[in-house]
DNA sequence: CTGTTAGCGCGTTCAC
DNA sequence: GTGAACGCGCTAACAG
């Protein structure tokens, strides 16, 4: 375990100082003779030189790294999201420093502090924490935030939204143009901004086709993730769906709030005999990446979490490299993704 | 934009030395008068202090860092590893830098280089490259490595084996008990050392239970990933099904490389209108989590990702801590996850 | 117990 | 064009 190379070694075996190598090797435009430039890069090849980023970091206090937390990487949209986040930090230069929050606000405050104490200078986030001292305390530390998902008042930061109303909103919509008016909803807890507007987005398109909301029909999860939760979502959908199958009246479609709770739909209504779309139609929200490989392929409301990543990394970047210096807010648009979990209602009565 | 605090600030506050306040702060049990110890904390709160990680890691040589490529952390098998191997990581203070590497070798070998440039002195590798200079040489520059899931031949390093043909045996071992006989494969392409491993043990419990082998039976993908391609693995379980379903007499079971090949193998025989498991059985292999979701439940072999990160994460650590100073082999073994895709025959002929 | 000092590896003045 | 010298923030060695 010797130690390995520095540009002083270097300087030593071109004969020449450590400035001038400092130059050639960390791509500087400053003018160096053209043949002590092949000289020294010559010897960094033999000996094998790698650049020692500690150092230039104390020197430059440029880490060229960006932070990212989200809720666990285990969860497909925000694997999407890292993706499409890496891409484009790799294609900039920068790196990225991902952390998994696990939903618990003490691990995200923990991360945090490390990803501050590392120096890295912006950091995209999708925020659990009900306590916003520490980022926002941050945030006049020169950290440049863009937030996304989970949408976080009163602070100074770029945020991407996405149109979860709307996207409630259409969903239901298609639903009822389906022909479909006994229409339940199966939801986790309302204890976030996006599930509120899911929510509101559905009463909203009943109210709008004037059907009347039977709270029978509505099943929203008492219990929220447990920390550290695996596959929670696929059981609140089981469950939720044994509580609404006790109902007298049968939907005949149910919008459920995510791709993820929608398998634990489906899977309940199979074992219990009962066929999608045949008897009832799910219609899913997000399209995870799997929503196409279940049987039958869920209908769903398309959430653009891999260009999501892209657009948080782009704009966090753009104001890293002074490119942009206001603050920005942008709202992303619902789409709907049509499979073959919704039965046309319309459209199968006029064949019968 | 001001500049943060560092020692020196609070040095100067308290009253003190830069010394004695990297004393306090950094936990060191040097001894300090306790008096002083308090004020320095005192101030390091008032100002708000946050180390800078940059300083430290220069001075000690010790960046606490460890990383981490994997092909992709979209696929679920994956990151459930790494999974495990930040909840190991974390919990012994160290941190995770992650690599996708997309199975691409030049951006593995850009990433080798840059976790190297960070001065990570350890790695955990599941690599895709079959040049393994450039992983060799960093070995010998005092870089720990436990690679995984692939092995790498001659590498100078820790590994964590699986038991692939093992696993394709008892799987295939696993049909052959429940009355099949003719059981087909589909399988990605045999270009790597686990597939290859899996196509064996398949091959091997065939002829342990003398049973021909009927090629037409045998599907293999001729086309490999392109790097960064997605979804790949489902598609590929589509078209191999097609060519199957070709063949003039249907098998009454399939054994399925991976899981996610195995969803494509299930869209497709529902499409073709073939009942999953009563017209034809599968089986898959990994047990990622979405496989007891889909409708039937799939019947697969246990690959334990989250163990297996762990424990590479465990290995990794108490080498960079010293505890170990041998390189270890370790082989995990499969277990079979018993679901509803495959059906028993014995006991489905009884009935009738 | 405490303070002074000397680097860790690098990039950047500022002279020459 | 080039090199000597300094300092980024921190810890370790040593002296007191």
């Amino acid at each position: 375990m010797k130690k390995h190379p520095t540009i002083y070694d270097i300087a030593k075996k071109a004969d020449t100082s450590t400035a001038t190598v400092s130059r050639v090797l960390s791509n500087s435009d400053y003018p160096v003779r053209s043949e002590l430039r092949e000289k020294i890069k010559k010897v960094a090849k033999e000996v094998n030189y790698i650049p020692n980023m500690i150092g230039r970091q104390l020197k430059t206090n440029n880490s060229m790294t960006i932070g990212v937390i989200i809720p666990s990487i285990t969860n497909p949209f925000y694997s999407s999201i890292v993706l499409g986040i890496e891409d484009i930090a790799r294609s900039r230069g920068y790196h990225v420093f991902l952390c998994n929050s696990h939903r618990s606000p003490q691990l995200e405050e923990e991360y945090l502090k490390t990803l501050f104490e590392k120096q890295v200078k912006g950091l995209i986030v999708s925020s659990i924490s009900p306590d916003k001292n520490l980022l926002g305390a941050l945030v006049q530390k020169d950290l440049n935030i863009v937030a996304f998902d989970q949408t976080i008042e009163g602070l100074n930061s770029s945020q991407i939204h996405f149109d979860y109303r709307k996207g409630g909103y259409m969903a239901t919509e298609y639903l009822i143009k389906k022909g479909h008016r006994k229409i339940a909803l199966i939801s986790s807890p309302l204890t976030r901004p996006s599930r509120i507007s899911v929510y509101k987005g559905y009463l909203n398109a009943l109210e709008n086709y004037n059907i009347e909301i039977d709270k029978s029909l509505i099943q929203i999860a008492s219990r929220e993730y447990e920390e550290f939760e695996r596959s929670y979502e696929f059981r609140n959908g089981i469950e939720l769906t044994r509580n609404l199958l006790k109902c007298s009246e049968l939907p005949t479609a149910v919008f459920v709030c995510n791709d993820m709770t929608a398998f634990g739909v489906m899977n309940e209504l199979n074992k219990q005999g009962i066929n999608v779309p045949e008897q009832i139609s799910v219609m899913g929200f997000d399209n995870i990446e799997f929503s196409e490989m279940i049987t039958p392929p869920l209908t769903t409301v398309q959430q653009p979490d891999y260009e999501m990543g892209k657009l948080a990394c782009n704009l966090l970047l753009d104001q890293l490299d002074g490119k942009i210096v206001e603050n920005v807010d942008i709202m992303l648009q619902p789409r709907i993704v049509n499979r073959s979990s919704v039965l046309d209602l319309e459209s199968s009565l006029l064949k019968n």
